[in-house]
DNA sequence: TCCGGGAGCGC
DNA sequence: AGGCGCTCCCGGA
């Protein structure tokens, strides 16, 4: 690795300083900028040093006179800008890392930090049948694993001290940078500490000499200053593709992933030891995270290698880092400044429409039902495309106001182009105009054909797990810039490209559509489905000679075809899709969710198979599935994940303010983001518990496969029904 | 029957 | 502190 393991401002005495840690400890080095900031009118004697100079703010990209002031230090900036309104004061909110890394973007590539070395840890507590052990539990047993090493534990319910002296003795000798596991932020390492102390011991090897462990922001639970403590529950629940999944646990995401998991009871962690079985579960469960975790740190190490950027900051940025990082780069060198907020910036937009900052994708189903065979015809990496072909950034594009209502319209005078926007919602139109190409623009240009050459590396087969891991990364970057660039909280984006990425996709879509004409199905935002057979290659000549002659912007789009054996096409975003290799595809909340109870989930695997292969015995099948005898009790669990806390809830009878409550009555806590295993009982929903599966409400669960067979065209007749209690 | 809050999905 | 579009479920008017 390239960059340093992690970097941190510090202010001694009154200098500002950095403090880098690479290759097993840190470096304390002078700031190699003073803080700065912009402000309209100058300070007084606050700033070290502050002069005019001439700068474009985000708002208006025009020329204007601003006074730059450097300060001795962070905190010295900061009461300065505080003390002067919000709009008269401009890039004062950066984070000074951050700041380092947008003006001297290889200065972190001094501190390199060689082979990155890893611990994976996981720490049962003892407990005897009753449930999560609180924090006074002694840790029994302690299973870690290091890089390609084969995990290794210590178990001793007898001897707690010599568990976590042996768990010391294992870090000091393996000194990993990353220190990892499945919610080691929040549980292995609170109660590792909470233990060490409660024996006098020092946990210093926890964070190294001179680190420290602190309390994360957003209820991240705690962070490791001197190793990078690596939660790979964390990144889990950030990933958008396992969308669907019943929960998060690390047992269901191993499942999901194919791995072998070694199941337990560990609620009494003290038999387990008894019947010998409590090592090779914990070191499972070891193994399990770390190969879960393992591409996640992969891709982490990319993309800190791309920006130059300490691991750290990247394993705990959110998705706007990508935009802030190539944008903020892009100002330093294009001298535009940023004077606020997306919000602050456009605040009519976002008060409109209920706070909808524009319009976005085209979702629209055509026609209902089965067909056989179907294609999707959809463009590859669509938003990030546009941006390309129109050469948008932040730093170039104007919003020019409202226009009267009509359709899409596009004209180059010079090097200007111009667009005129529909939006439907407002009855209006957007223009805006691009000036030349954004540098921002080119660099994900770059980053696409990399990634095309990287995936066909892999078509034949020829790429590494190191290409596997850049191309996760560029997909990371590519997906994330649109999105920020509309973040009413950004103050490095720009809502106006936003605005004709999506103005652009909407109209490069319903081209798609007329040459597909009667064929078409269901579009939605970057793809439509049709009927048959279809060929790319005259669609996507087509858009790109609307892109090139119609739109003058360049012709960079690519179109792909997907074929599938079937589909069934409920409504928009709602769909099933027969694979030709046979597997089934479910889409949209009507056909998937985590809250679904597992025995719709197999309802519907044997009816959607019987309903894509066009199976005469389809209502045969159906109302076999709807006998409620051939599940268990765990098929009627449902699952509601809380948004609020419990009291918080304006509709006070929700499904989960409801569960939140009967957990609460039930004697458990509950708050925001929790999950609850909930059933529906005659007398209501209720938490999963024993005793609520002996009143079971028939007709409910009736009811919710009789709906989801109406969306598969099949009349629901249901059998001659036994009482649920008869066989549960 | 209609409307909205809330969850969860799609892209 | 990434965006908007849409369905489903439920309860209240």
């Amino acid at each position: 690795m390239d960059v340093p393991l992690a970097a941190e401002r510090t202010i001694e005495g009154n200098e500002q300083y950095l403090r880098v840690w690479a290759q097993g400890g840190p470096t304390r080095v002078e700031a190699p900028i003073d803080p700065y900031c912009y402000a309209r009118e100058p300070f007084g004697h606050e700033p070290l040093r502050q002069r005019e100079v001439t700068r474009r703010p985000l708002s208006t990209l025009d020329e204007e006179t601003w006074v730059r002031a450097e300060f001795a230090n962070v905190r010295e900036l900061a009461d300065a800008a505080h003390a002067r309104s919000e709009d008269e004061v401009a890039e004062a909110h950066i984070p000074f890392v951050h700041r380092v890394l947008l003006d001297r973007p290889d200065y972190y590539r001094r501190f390199p930090n060689g082979e990155l070395s890893s611990l994976h840890v996981d720490i049962e507590q003892r407990t005897t049948g009753s449930g999560f052990p609180d924090e006074d539990a002694p840790i029994v047993s302690i299973a870690w694993a290091g890089d390609d090493e084969a995990p290794t534990s210590v178990v001793d319910p007898a001897d707690e001290r010599a568990v976590l002296e042996a768990f010391l003795g294992a870090l000091e000798v393996h000194d990993p940078d990353v220190l990892a596991g499945y919610n080691v932020a929040r549980y292995d390492l609170p109660r590792l500490r909470a233990r060490l102390q409660a024996h006098d011991l020092d946990e210093t090897p926890l964070h190294r000499e001179g680190g420290r462990i602190e309390e994360a922001r957003w209820g991240k639970g705690q962070r490791v200053v001197g190793r990078l403590l690596y939660d790979v529950y964390d990144k889990v629940r950030a990933d958008q593709t396992l969308i669907g999944i019943k929960d998060r646990s690390l047992e269901t995401v191993a499942e999901w992933h194919g791995l072998d998991v070694l199941e337990a009871d560990v609620t009494n962690t003290v038999k387990l030891a008894e019947e010998g079985r409590l090592a090779r579960y914990n070191e499972n469960d070891v193994e399990l995270s770390r190969q879960i975790g393992q591409p996640y740190l992969a891709n982490d190490v990319e993309l800190a290698d791309f920006y130059g950027a300490p691991l750290q900051t990247i394993a705990e940025a959110t998705a706007s880092f990508h935009a802030r990082t190539l944008q903020g780069r892009i100002f330093v060198e294009e001298s535009v400044i940023s004077d606020g907020t997306n919000e602050q910036r456009f605040p009519d937009l976002y008060e409109q429409t209920g706070g909808e900052g524009f319009v976005g994708g085209i979702v629209e189903i055509y026609r209902r039902g089965l067909f056989r065979p179907v294609t999707l015809v959809d463009f590859a990496s669509m938003y990030p495309s546009i941006l390309v072909a129109l050469g948008a950034g932040a730093d170039n594009t104007r919003y020019e106001g409202t226009v009267r209502e009509g359709g899409f319209e596009a004209h180059r005078k010079a090097d200007t182009l111009t667009l005129r926007v529909p939006d439907p919602n407002r009855g209006t139109r957007h223009e805006v105009s691009i000036e030349g190409r954004s540098p921002l623009a080119e660099e994900l240009g770059e980053l696409l054909a990399y990634r095309l050459e990287l995936k066909q590396k892999a078509r034949a087969d020829e790429g590494g797990s190191q290409d596997t891991s850049r191309q996760g990364m560029i997909k990371v970057i590519l997906n994330s810039v649109y999105g920020v660039m509309a973040s009413r909280h950004a103050r490095y984006a720009s809502l106006p490209v936003a605005m004709a990425i999506v103005g652009t996709a909407r109209h490069l879509i319903q081209e798609v559509e007329d040459l597909l004409g009667e064929a078409k199905i269901e579009t939605d935002t970057d793809g439509v489905y049709a009927e048959g057979r279809i060929d790319p290659d005259p669609i996507e000549a087509h858009v790109n000679r609307v892109l090139a002659e119609e739109i003058g912007a360049e012709p960079v789009l690519s179109v792909d075809a997907d074929p599938f054996e079937a589909g069934w096409f409920h409504e928009g975003k709602n769909y099933l899709l027969l694979h030709e290799d046979g597997r089934i595809e479910r889409h949209g909340v009507a056909f998937k969710g985590s809250s679904r109870a597992p025995l719709f989930d197999a309802a519907l695997d044997e009816v959607a198979r019987a309903r894509l292969e066009d199976r005469e015995d389809v209502d045969e099948i159906a109302s076999q599935a709807l006998d409620l005898s051939r599940y268990d009790r765990e098929d009627f669990v449902m699952r509601v994940r809380l948004g609020k806390d419990p009291d918080a809830y304006e509709a006070t009878n929700h499904v989960a303010a409801q569960v939140a409550r009967a957990a609460q009555r039930r004697g458990r806590e509950v708050s925001q983001g929790d999950q609850i295993p909930y059933v529906k009982t005659e007398g209501g929903y209720d938490v999963a518990w024993p005793g609520a599966f002996d009143e079971l409400d028939e007709d409910y669960y009736l009811e919710l496969l009789t709906k989801l067979l109406d969306r598969l065209g099949i009349e629901a007749r249901p059998a001659d029904q036994r009482s649920l209690a008869e066989y549960l």
